[in-house]
DNA sequence: GCAAGATACTTTGTGATGCAAGGTATCTTG
DNA sequence: CAAGATACCTTGCATCACAAAGTATCTTGC
């Protein structure tokens, strides 16, 4: 059930992580496994969407340490959906609250 | 994109409520509207899919305002999931906030 | 009494997306 | 040169929210 909970949020906390600087794909993914089961085959579909749409974009950098990267950027318009879906985040995870803890004005 | 935040944890606000008392589906579908989109299509198969579970069972109550009701109760195996899943909820939800919030320690 | 609207339940089909599994290529180390 | 870490990508499946359409019951106004 673990993987329902994650639909949705997983595109906030990646272009949230690219709003404080580029990161490539592995390393997203290494990133947020430190706080939920997350594998490439989830990302990499994923940062393929966002780019699609806009919202990132994408340049390589070799690396000394294996094979060369694709670093993630985010765009103005990413930045735009982050907050909104940041506010979206807020907004519902508070109503769920209201809900577990049984405030009669659900 | 909203649809997709709500994956899993309609079944949390649908079993938190039950464990309050017993809801008609009806009931529960205006219950929940008050804080989120949600129509008739999403949560009978929600409670068909609970019931198949041992989660919860129903009876029949005639109705003066209308057609019969067909009221939901949570099984003790029902309360037990709630239970679980409203630390799942719980970890998860902080975890994302972590992510949003941008802490060192992911 | 009958049409309209509210109440109440159900089913079908579609779309979105997380994930396992499998594949390819690069670099380092023994 | 084999093994393992690093890094990318794709395919197919399962789950589930939702629109839409359908059925039945009760009340209210004409």
């Amino acid at each position: 059930m673990q993987s329902q909970l994650k639909r949705g949020t997983l595109e906030l906390c990646v272009l949230s992580l690219l709003c404080r600087g580029d990161r490539y794909g592995y390393e997203l993914v290494n990133l947020i496994s430190r706080c939920m089961h997350i594998t490439e085959g989830t990302i990499y579909p994923l940062m393929k969407r966002l780019k699609d749409a806009g919202t990132i974009d994408s340049y390589i950098v070799e690396s000394q340490e294996g094979p060369p990267r694709k670093y993630y950027r985010i765009t103005d318009d990413g930045r735009a959906v982050q907050k909104e879906q940041e506010e979206e985040w807020r907004s519902f995870s508070a109503a769920i609250d209201r809900i577990l803890d049984g405030e009669e004005q659900i």
